[in-house]
RNA sequence: GCGCCCGUAGUGAAAAGGACAUCACGAGGGUCUCCGGAACCCUAAGUCCAGGUUCGAUUCCUGGCGGGCGCACCA
């Protein structure tokens, strides 16, 4: 007996008796807007053309059709137009939490991506300059949106398009030979200072910028003096980079970024010559993309020669797919960039790569008010920093039987990622949102913090019932809807998964694990475990690992970490 | 001006074309000697407007209105 037979059942026997194939009524089964209604819904309106009967009369006859056709399921009932189907909720708590808790951490993961890869482009921030918030939203997407596939089963490459290349290195090159010390290159703070320096004298001495461009065309030209310099400043910033990343938790395969591609670009104008796509159009070479429906033309090459953004995404699209195989790319970029990702799909198809088709840009909108204390526009960091300082406040200040935690700072730290990250990932991607600190970072409501004290509340009922826990524990005590709520819950979690991968939509999870908190605290007061007998205890017990284990999965695939104290 | 996207209670979000539009915060009222009160229950409040397609529209189409973003030598 497994999980889905149930489903399986309420679609052969629907199919039976309403005359139609297994597999078309398992398609069109739903879920009853309310729990007490039922497990399975089949909506009976397109039969009622055909059959030239009333919904409500189609569905009031298969209802008593199959009512004395069930085997896992237990009722069969007409409402509406619909037949509301029921599971015998003591095999469905048995077929379900013996499948979550003996796949342990990989409930939920499949295997449906076996044999694909998919490159995740994501982050890509310029990193000349300090990690700005504008980033964050693709980095908290994008590291969702790669543990979601790697739960599908797919190979995964994480790759971080770092903007390691341009004018502003010759900028902060200037800055760095004018008003810094040769050791300065090796420490990021003082690169800002002198990068800020630079844009502060800049102002009244356009004779800086034309130095600034000198540099980066001695960069471009191959010069060796020039290069070093670049590379050591790219250098530090990486290093400062990575750290950021390991403090949010963020792991990248590849950091390929611009500049590796810099001797990759002939090709791409070459090939474009080459099929006839390239004119040249006020002194710049493009490709014009009208026929495509596309008003705004690739460039691939400025007046002066040098190379552009696209031309560069080209090259890389193509390494990419060569290198690696794979057989999806994924853009996780803001959805301003909307044309270019358009032109850039556009053209590679035009190139003659059938992939193209497999290019998908991911798209999200703008954040608003992320912003300190301070105030302005800031790094990311300042805003970590302030994101565990209210943690801390608020634990201090708000909670009134809060555990004495010697970690405190750990746990705050973990909590404001978890509000900022928790803010982002349960909204679509698609929509603007507003930022706001107390949001974010308040344990009631639809928030990270109160996510991961469902979990900790569940770790408490272990720690503290005293009671070893039995695997092999009798469901049969669960009687409770509250039980069988969380029990469907529970159930549903692989599809979940599925569906947030389908549509690249990491909230799916997020408002999924809100639903599954909710029961959890829905059933607390019911389905107590202390003072039970065992029987009863030890069913619990076993539905509340269940869910704890589906927290702790979901909450590590958001980038959240579920602490078994806080 | 043209193009793309977004409009759901005061606020933030949910609803493959399906049942009475769901949930949270905030507001008002209540519960419980609570394994973690970081809880639970109740109440008030909503689909931007006008048409259309459909048995059925928050969802699809057309046109408005409001907002965001983009529109060749930056990335």
């Amino acid at each position: 007996m497994r999980v889905e037979d149930f489903r399986g059942e309420a679609a052969r026997v629907i199919a039976r008796h309403a005359e139609l194939e297994s597999d078309a009524v398992e398609r069109m089964l739903t879920v009853p807007p309310k729990p007490d209604m039922g497990d399975f819904a089949f909506p009976c309106f397109t039969l009622a053309k055909k059959l030239r009967k009333a919904p409500p009369a189609i569905a009031k006859e298969i209802a008593e059709k199959a009512a004395g056709d069930l085997e896992l399921l237990r009722g069969a009932q007409a409402l509406g137009g619909y037949v509301n189907l029921s599971v015998d909720r003591t095999r469905y708590a048995e077929a379900v939490l013996r499948e979550a808790v003996s796949a342990g951490e990989a409930y939920g993961c499949s295997r449906d991506g076996a044999g694909h890869t998919i490159a995740i482009d994501y982050s890509s921030p310029n990193i000349a300059k300090p990690f700005h918030v504008g980033h964050l939203r693709s980095t908290i997407i994008g590291g969702a949106l790669v543990r979601i596939f790697e739960a599908l089963g797919y190979k995964v490459v994480g790759i971080n398009h770092v903007g390691d290349w341009g004018t502003q290195f010759g900028r902060q090159i200037v800055g760095l030979k004018r008003f810094g010390r040769p050791e300065d290159a090796d420490d990021l703070m003082s690169l800002n200072r002198l990068y800020v320096k630079f844009h502060e004298e800049a102002d009244g001495a356009p004779e800086l910028v034309e130095e600034a461009r000198e540099w980066f065309r001695r960069q471009e030209a191959g010069d060796e003096v020039a290069l070093a310099l670049w590379r050591r400043i790219r250098d530090t910033s990486l290093d400062y980079f990575k750290r950021i990343y390991e403090r949010l938790g963020v792991r990248f395969d590849s950091y390929t970024g611009e500049s590796f591609f810099n001797d990759k670009m002939d090709a791409v104008i070459e090939e474009a010559h080459a099929k006839g796509l390239a004119t040249v159009s006020e002194g710049a070479l493009i490709i014009d993309l009208s026929a495509e429906g596309i008003d705004t033309p690739a460039l691939l090459e400025k007046a002066d020669g040098t190379t552009l953004y696209l031309t560069r995404d080209v090259a890389a699209a193509r390494y990419r797919h060569d290198t690696y195989g794979c057989d999806r790319i994924v853009y996780v970029v803001a959805s301003g960039q909307s044309l270019h990702f358009r032109q850039l799909f556009t053209v590679l198809k035009l190139l003659g790569h059938p992939w193209a088709k497999d290019c998908v840009h991911v798209n999200f909108g703008l954040v608003q008010g992320m912003s300190t204390r301070k105030g302005n526009v800031i790094y990311l960091e300042e805003l970590l920093d302030e994101a565990r300082e209210r943690a801390l406040a608020y634990m201090r200040g708000e909670i009134e039987k809060r555990l004495v935690l010697e970690d405190e700072e750990t746990v705050a730290e973990a909590v404001g990622i978890a509000a900022i990250f928790f803010a982002d990932l349960s909204k679509q991607r698609i929509k603007d949102y507003r930022f706001d600190w107390d949001l974010a970072i308040s344990f009631d409501g639809d928030t990270g913090p109160y996510l991961m004290s469902a979990h900790a509340r569940i770790a408490g009922i272990l720690r503290n019932c005293g009671l070893d826990p039995d695997p092999d524990a009798d469901v049969a005590p669960l009687v409770e809807p509250e039980a069988h709520r969380l029990v469907s819950l529970v159930a549903r979690y692989p599809d979940v998964l599925r569906e947030a991968g389908r549509l690249y939509e990491p909230s799916v999870l997020a408002n999924y694990l809100l639903e599954l908190a909710r029961g959890l605290h829905a059933s607390y007061a019911v389905l107590r475990v202390k003072g039970e007998d065992a029987g009863k205890a030890q069913a619990r017990l076993l539905l509340f690992t269940a869910v704890k284990q589906v927290l702790h999965s979901g909450l590590t695939i958001l980038g959240i970490q579920s602490l078994e104290r806080m």
